[in-house]
DNA sequence: CTCTTCGGGACGTGAAACTG
DNA sequence: CAGTTTCACGTCCCGAAGAG
């Protein structure tokens, strides 16, 4: 069993480097220090560090290394236990680290983070805008605690707690042929000028894909990495252009409809929700989580 | 049930030996 | 010579056992 100020000795050596200054830090003698690592390497059966008598300095080994990570990892839970604690009672403190498509940013996310924030007063938002793939690697990499994105790619390290599909829709002027339309065929969209997301975007993939099946080429007018963009081509009138509607209760503005697309090849989108895998949250987040979820699932069917 | 004693484990210190 | 390791020994803590 690794000991606690095995440990404690280990991650001062590491840091400093040496076992003398270690110990001088440490306020104990560098044998007990020594003979410490010496246990934990009996017990790891493992060298730690590569050692060199005489010299000023003892370098981590690749073991050493993942133990050392290994410490920053429970120092982190520790860190994040003790504040789970402190916001038990209260949830007075906490700041959620959101990553999030962003069709969001326009109409979800501020009405759903100011009716969180009217109950939880004390939790703050840091958003971070982007794409699927751009935020399932700031998910693993934990500079996000969520992530809420169309397309996020499946990750190893990233668990999906929850999914809808959405039903991409040709975003046209209510002067279009099209407007009075329940549904297009894709097939219909080969001859009509249209926006497409740029190659940052894995969204761009569906599209191409979508496009070969139907066997139709429309015209692209503008290939950008911004839906809003996109969004606000077709509102101009400059191009039609191919996005999914509006998250939540969205009012369609006037001049523009919503029509959505059929046909062989049309992929539906998913909608996903994400978290790293095995990292224990802060309770802010879990709560934040848990209404997110229920704000998905109740407008699950207004998407479909 | 409480207090005391005892033994063992964990961990510390300092000196000496070792090494590049 | 500076830094690490080894060794002998001391201290503290905790659990088990016995006495009152």
């Amino acid at each position: 069993m690794i000991n606690n100020v095995g440990l404690k000795y280990f991650i001062g050596v590491a840091r400093s480097g040496s076992i003398r200054r270690a110990a001088e830090q440490l306020h104990v003698a560098a044998s007990a220090i020594s003979r410490q690592i010496q246990m934990l390497e009996e017990e790891l059966n493992a060298e730690l560090f590569e050692r060199h008598r005489g010299q000023k300095s003892l370098r981590l080994t690749a073991a050493g290394e993942l133990l050392l990570n290994y410490t920053r990892l429970i120092e982190n839970e520790l860190d994040q236990v003790r504040a789970d604690i402190r916001a038990i009672d209260t949830l007075q403190k906490g700041t959620v680290r959101l990553g999030a498509s962003e069709s969001f940013s326009r109409e979800f996310l501020p009405s759903f983070l100011h009716r969180f924030h009217s109950q939880y007063p004390g939790i703050t938002f840091n958003v971070i805008v982007g794409g699927g793939g751009k935020l399932v690697e700031l998910l693993a990499k934990d500079e996000i605690d969520v992530a809420l994105a169309y397309r996020a790619p499946d990750a190893f390290d990233v668990q999906v707690i929850a999914e809808t599909h959405v039903t991409p829709c040709l975003l046209v002027s209510t002067t279009h042929p099209f407007a009075n339309r329940r549904s297009v065929d894709i097939e219909e969209c080969g001859e009509i000028e249209i926006a497409l997301p740029d190659e940052s975007l894995t969204i761009r993939e569906s599209y191409v894909r979508m496009f070969s099946k139907a066997r139709i080429r429309p015209r692209t007018i503008l290939v950008t990495n911004s839906f809003e963009l996109m969004r606000a081509a077709a509102v101009s009138g400059l191009c039609n252009a191919i996005v999914n509607k509006y998250f939540g209760n969205y009012k369609v503005p006037r001049g523009l409809r919503y029509v959505p697309l059929h046909g062989e090849g049309v992929e539906r989108w998913p909608l996903r929700l994400c978290v790293h895998t095995g990292r224990s949250l802060p309770v802010s987040v879990k709560l934040f989580i848990e209404q997110l979820q229920a704000e998905m699932d109740a407008v699950d069917e207004s998407l479909q």
